[in-house]
RNA sequence: GGGCUCGUGGUCUAGGGGUUAUGAUGUCGCCUUCACAUGGCGAAGAUCGAGAGUUCGAUUCUCUCCGAGCCCA
């Protein structure tokens, strides 16, 4: 009997990990392989990767949505387009300023601001290295010599000139507004970076005096903020308090420098069921204090500094923490005798995102991208769109629709992209650095050919060289911008945006945009907001919104919940004969999973087949091997088996002479392409993949291989022609879903990789193909064929015979006639 | 409190106004059969979360409730 091609028994992980160090020793095949030519002739593909952001391990979750996102850009050159997949690491922001200073203990602040900047560098560096390790190790088909990190002069120039164009057109602003604000971290955030956390606070009952000597009670969680009352309020209906509408009241602590009383009004957002139905509101205490003073006209109060201290209105409280004023303020009303209750409860109290500190509301001058004014015309761009799966566009336009404000987009940070923009002595006018440069405002002046503008009517002066002298002494701007600003132009910087103009013509709209449902109120929403202020154009042709990799409970993986499950120990599962084990902790009790062997092949196989994108997804490694390792096994078999057989000289001429039932499997086979392909186009992994997994392990192997074992064996060529050209073609199809395991089997059968395919297999036999009647004839005769073999595996099972053993009695159907010769010899029929 | 998702054999999952409701895994039974026992063949296993409504007909559409998750206030 001839030995088969492939030497290695079955798929291994230590196979695995040999073809995938292979596959990238050498820098010029990879580069042919995946590097991206603009210039190929090919239709553009350009994939919006979302740059993870290095910080110690990368979550599990990401990495299935990244390997998805490797799918699609394998398939599309499949499909024959120039992909452009790059490799971007997203290195600005908060983070790792809070990991440098946990690891030094010192706050940011202390620091000298370029000694900080560095140590940040350094530190993210070293997450960035591990983080390209496991992108390749998943197998990531990215172009990683192009890497771009977004803290790399070249990426921020990006962000800088689109500040400037989108200030000179007049949708970018400065204005002094209420923003949210971090007291502890000394930095404004955006709306989207709050959220809620429950806490215990004290709800505590005062006593105010009106002018006409009545009495009122009023309750608050901020004592402490009286100092900024500008109104107190009622509800128009509540007859309660009809009378004091008008008058004059109290305020019950000592203040300075404002007046000592205010005005009772109505307001129809005070709830009259809420203690005494009496609201006192102040300049900040919530967002609806904020909409209140906007809304009566009132002049708000400055009552926290950016220390988060209170200032000098608070009279004998100014110089305090808001906590330290809150405690004060209430011993000071007890001891006055205006303290009529005090309640301990739990309440949700706004904290922000990455520091969780409770943040306040204050009064900044700060700069601003308007948004309220663009949402129609984004609504419009929509439409342009495609997303995936349609339904999770709701997300999308949920958050537009509770869009109020502007975008804050300064920062009081340093680890980010600097505003460039310098402020003459008097303030009146500002500098900014021509298109393409990069600048350090804090620690350098402006260079000569900047532009003078006039701050307020941006209007252009002249230049900067020629205007120096009459400037004053220049100060450069201190502030950063909002990483979100730097990650909304992601789209902007792969397409070619100012570096390439030539691609970006041809690569805008960016072809897609993949990413997690969590951040479509950040990135997507601001990305889309940028690409319609700049450009007045939709930023992405497909928007492809994955769900989330949540624990084997479904519930989110975190440090606190002890139910992380570590992407690495998935993908070396099995690596020198080692298995894995996870300890996760369960709603109930700990559980130890364990699993043999997964890798890369079979957890993205895994991800690609067991459930649609966009829903949450469950991460168990005992199961993915459980129900797809199965898989590569059967698959690598049906190949190992194959190249047992002659390999005809050319696979791509059908020899003419085939048997009905080469002709039949190739009928089945067509569909089955037909449907992958269909697929691959719409970026449909999973039906792409369950078409290919469905015929390859069930159909092929069992029916037809059982069929045509015996003319293999006899050396039959149109068996093997048939055969051979499945195998061959089913590899290059199934690359984009297991690139290594495929990339071996065509290598080693037929010298020339699955990778390499960039054309969709055609019909190995077009007499046969979707559409014809002799095809659909054979495709008819499918399911009585695989009935009949069923029976007779029964039949002999029932009588006891083993399966290669004779059995008479048996009549095949009349409309399988055609088939009788090969299922006579198949079941050796008497 | 509001919005958006999701609830289908033990477990995971497809589907969608009329189907014997898909597939996988697990369970059980049989089979060393010349690619594969990390396999093959077969069987059992689901009142499609609960209730009401629309309809000739609902698991599918609508509503209410229950449960899970995400997001927001």
């Amino acid at each position: 009997m001839p030995s088969p091609v492939l030497n290695d028994k079955r798929w291994s992980i230590d196979l695995e990990k040999r073809i995938q160090e292979a596959h990238t020793v050498d820098p010029q095949v990879y580069a042919r392989r995946y590097a991206f030519k603009p210039d190929s002739g090919k239709e553009l593909f350009v994939i919006d990767t979302p740059p993870p952001y290095p910080s110690g391990t990368w979550h599990i979750g990401a990495v299935a949505q990244y390997s998805m996102i490797d799918v699609i850009a394998r398939s599309q050159r499949l499909l024959g387009k120039e992909v452009f997949f790059p490799w971007g690491v997203d290195r600005n922001g908060i983070n790792i300023e809070f990991t440098v200073e946990k690891n030094t203990k010192r706050k940011m602040k202390t620091y000298d601001r370029a000694e900080f900047i560095d140590m940040c560098r350094e530190t993210i560096e070293t997450f960035t290295q591990a983080m390209r390790k496991t992108a390749k190790r998943v197998g990531l088909s990215c172009d990683y010599e192009r890497e771009y990190l977004t803290d790399s002069p070249e990426y921020r120039t990006v962000t800088q000139s689109i500040f400037i164009e989108l200030f000179k057109n007049g949708a970018i602003i400065e204005d002094l507004r209420p923003n949210i604000y971090d007291p502890v971290e000394g930095t404004t955030i955006a709306d989207a970076e709050v959220e809620r956390l429950s806490r215990k606070t004290r709800l505590v009952d005062i006593a105010w005096t009106c002018d006409d000597g009545t009495e009122i009670v009023i309750s608050t969680t901020r004592p402490e903020l009286i100092c900024a009352c500008g109104v107190v309020a009622v509800h128009p209906d509540d007859e309660r308090y009809t009378h004091l509408v008008g008058k004059t009241i109290e305020l019950p602590m000592p203040v300075e420098g404002r007046s000592t009383s205010v005005q009772v009004m109505t307001h129809n957002s005070v709830k009259s069921d809420f203690g005494s139905g009496v609201l006192m509101v102040c300049s900040f205490g919530d967002q609806n204090d904020v909409a209140v003073f906007r809304e009566l006209g009132l002049t708000p109060f400055q009552a926290i500094d950016l220390d988060g201290k209170l200032t000098e209105i608070a009279g004998p409280f100014a110089g305090m923490k808001v906590i330290d004023a809150r405690n004060a303020a209430i011993e000071y009303l007890e001891e006055q005798g205006k303290l009529v209750n005090v309640v301990e409860r739990e309440q949700e109290i706004p904290v922000s995102e990455r520091g969780k500190n409770p943040v306040e509301i204050i009064l900044l001058k700060e700069w601003y991208v308007r948004q309220t004014h663009a949402q129609d015309r984004i609504r419009e761009h929509l439409e342009d769109m495609e997303f995936h799966p349609p339904r999770n566009k709701q997300f999308l336009l949920d958050w537009m629709d509770n869009i109020s404000i502007d975008w804050p987009i300064s920062r009081r940070r340093w680890y980010h992209t600097e505003i460039p923009i310098w402020y003459s002595e008097d303030g009146e006018k500002i500098i900014v650095p021509p298109s393409g440069t990069y600048v350090q405002p804090w620690r350098e002046g402006p260079p000569q050919d900047s532009q003078v503008l006039d701050r307020t009517t941006r209007e252009l002066l002249g230049i900067f060289a020629d205007m120096e002298s009459e400037l004053g002494r220049i100060v450069g701007e201190e502030k950063v911008f909002d990483t979100w600003m730097d990650s909304s132009n992601s789209n902007l910087f792969v397409s070619g945006y100012l570096n390439h103009p030539e691609v970006f013509e041809r690569a805008f709209p960016t072809a897609l945009r993949p990413q997690g449902k969590e951040i479509v109120r950040t990135w997507l929403y601001y990305t889309l907001l940028k690409s319609n202020l700049l450009l007045d154009k939709p930023g992405f042709k497909h928007v492809w919104i994955d769900g989330l990799g949540m624990d084997p409970w479904g519930r989110k993986m975190s440090k606190s919940l002890g139910n992380g499950i570590d992407a690495d120990s998935v993908l070396e599962c099995g690596a020198g004969g080692r298995t894995g084990s996870w300890k996760v902790k369960g709603p109930d009790k700990t559980v130890s999973l364990r699993a043999n062997k997964i890798g890369s092949e079979c957890f993205r196989l895994w991800k690609a087949c067991d459930a649609q994108v966009g829903d949450d997804f469950h991460i168990n490694p005992e199961e993915i091997e459980k129900k797809y390792f199965g898989v590569l096994t059967k698959l690598f078999n049906v190949a190992r088996f194959a190249s047992q057989f002659e390999i005809p000289e050319n696979l791509d001429t059908n020899p003419g002479n085939l048997a009905v039932e080469d002709r039949w499997i190739l009928a089945e086979f067509d569909a089955t392409m037909d449907t992958v392909r269909q697929s691959w186009e719409k970026l449909d992994i999973y039906t792409a993949t369950q078409a290919l997994k469905t015929f390859g392990t069930g159909v092929l192997p069992s029916h037809y291989l059982e069929m045509v074992k015996s003319r293999l064996y006899d050396g039959d060529m149109s068996a093997a022609w048939t055969l051979h050209r499945i195998v061959r073609d089913f590899m290059s199809a199934f690359t984009p879903v297991c690139p290594f395991f495929t990339h071996h089997i065509s290598e080693t059968l037929y010298n020339r990789s699955a990778v390499d395919i960039d054309a969709f297999p055609e019909t190995a036999d077009a007499s046969v193909a979707l559409g014809t009647e002799g095809g659909d004839h054979l495709r008819n005769l499918s399911n009585l064929l695989q009935t009949f073999n069923g029976d007779t595996w029964n039949t002999k099972k029932e009588q006891g015979i083993s399966l290669n053993q004779p059995i008479s009695g048996l009549v095949i159907p009349e409309e399988l006639s055609e088939f009788t010769a090969i299922l006579t010899r198949m079941h050796h029929l008497e």
